[in-house]
RNA sequence: GGAGGGGUUCCCGAGUGGCCAAAGGGGGCAGACUGUAAAUCUGUUGGCGACGCCUUCGGAGGUUCAAAUCCUCCCCCCUCCA
């Protein structure tokens, strides 16, 4: 096994909070003396199965957590999910079915296993042991904690604050995160900073069980496409690990020119010397920022598909956006009339959701058939096959006659 | 249980009888510029083959030539007191 000190250093790099670390040598030396590893706990709602990269903050140092030998769990909170969390204003969010949950469950498995090793990862669902929880045993649960401690809680008081509600579920909430922890013995707990709260609320009812309270570490948010918020899907500024190549690239290079530094230190294995030499271009006005960043979304396609198909991207990008020329490949749309009105075209093949939409899109300039803008929203045409519509500066389909899809 | 405040378009939020498809901001989309789907600036942002018509201000009714705005009932949220 690897020695107290590189398995400090290496859980050390990256994280934004080990609480504590005193805890965390200790738990080490004594699984390097016993030869039992340690029991990393990390943990995901059902409901969303889209990992993005704002998991793989977390994720990838599980798997540095492998790599030193030791246990991870991943928690599916299928229990919790399955009650339908009502926080926030979003009334009711949808319970999920059994099924839908165990389809969930295995869509963020094929996903995390792109980074993890299966054989050494624990999938558990909290529904095993949170379920066969008495009433009773809730209740003692309830009694270990108060509110004004619930409202230290920066989320909470917030919301208190503002007048905005909050449910006592939301409440039970870290406590059964807690408990999640007490049921598997977790000698470590990673999460986000936002998850502080509930990783600390676990060491505490550790404790209530008479357990060593579980290390926690936190690991930095990572900011999403925007630039502001977090990566979030709910916030449509996230880069998915299923996203295809094309879009993972072209996400990466919608980030704002700041966020390649972060990027390239929470995402990528850079580090040490080569990390040194992209500080220093970035901070260079005579570098051009965007020659990082392609850097860095080629990085990225590369790690989670391949070398030739993040070439490929890069390809396609340079083809569209700086050349501002049609990619290789385009998708193809079989036209019900060879006769068209150019509004109806463009909702026939989808690129404006209503005619509005369309005359606006026309209007703006934004319209082109073989490199000819459209101007006149009331013009119809005539197709001969062939033609490339082109709408905005990525949305791209050669229009052939015909439909004789369904026969 | 009592008193008060509130529910407006994708989100936040103004509007308290006609000038309201509804200010402003955010987000989205588009254009210009460019070294990038960066930044910046500008435009646009309910629907309909359309100088008109239809639908939208928590829900259902009503008053009025005219309702997001007034009245009645209902639903939901928040705050304070108990």
């Amino acid at each position: 096994m690897i020695s107290l000190n590189e398995q400090m250093d290496i859980i050390n790099r990256g994280s934004k909070e080990i609480i504590s670390e005193d805890e965390l040598a200790g738990k080490i030396e004594s699984s390097i003396q016993t030869g039992i590893p340690l029991t990393v706990k990390w943990g995901a709602d059902p409901s969303a199965p889209d990992i993005h990269l704002g998991h793989t903050v977390s994720i990838r140092k599980l798997k540095q957590f492998q790599d030193l030998g030791h246990r991870v769990v991943f928690i599916i909170g299928d229990f919790t999910a399955m009650i339908g969390d009502p926080s926030g204003k979003t009334i009711a969010r949808k319970r999920l079915s059994r099924q839908q949950v165990i389809q969930n469950a295995e869509t963020y498995k094929q996903q995390i296993f792109r980074i993890l090793d299966p054989e050494k990862t624990v999938v558990e669902f909290n529904n095993r042991w949170c379920s066969a929880l008495s009433f009773e045993e809730i209740l003692n649960l309830t009694s270990k904690y108060t509110i004004a401690r619930m409202l230290e809680r920066d989320d909470f008081e917030n919301r208190y604050r503002t007048g905005q509600p909050i449910t006592i579920m939301e409440f039970l909430y870290p406590l059964i995160q807690g408990y999640d922890s007490v049921a598997l013995k977790a000698d470590i707990e990673l999460g986000g900073t936002d998850q502080k709260f509930n990783l600390l609320v676990a060491r505490d009812i550790q404790r209530e069980y008479g357990q060593m309270p579980q290390v926690v570490i936190t690991m930095p948010l990572l900011v999403g496409t925007d630039g502001t918020q977090k990566m979030s899907k709910s916030l449509d500024n996230y880069i998915a690990l299923d996203d295809p190549p094309e879009q993972m690239y072209g996400k990466t290079m919608s980030v704002p020119d700041e966020l390649i530094h972060p990027y390239f230190e929470l995402l990528t294995d850079v580090a040490g010397e080569e990390f040194k030499q992209i500080k220093k271009l970035l901070a260079d006005p005579k570098c051009n920022p965007m020659e990082l960043k392609k850097q860095l979304a080629k990085r990225l396609v590369t790690m989670y598909y391949d070398p030739q198909k993040a070439e490929t991207a890069e390809r396609e990008f340079d083809t569209i956006f700086r050349k501002k020329e049609t990619p290789e490949q385009i998708a193809v749309h079989h036209l019900s009339a060879n006769l068209l009105w150019i509004v109806k075209l463009l909702t026939e093949v989808e690129f404006a959701s209503s005619n509005n939409e369309a005359r606006r899109l026309i209007q703006q300039g934004a319209v082109s058939i073989d490199g000819t803008r459209i101007a006149d929203p009331e013009l119809t045409i005539k197709f001969k096959g062939g033609e490339v519509l082109k709408v905005g500066k990525k949305k791209f389909v050669r229009l052939e006659i015909g439909c004789c899809i369904d026969s």
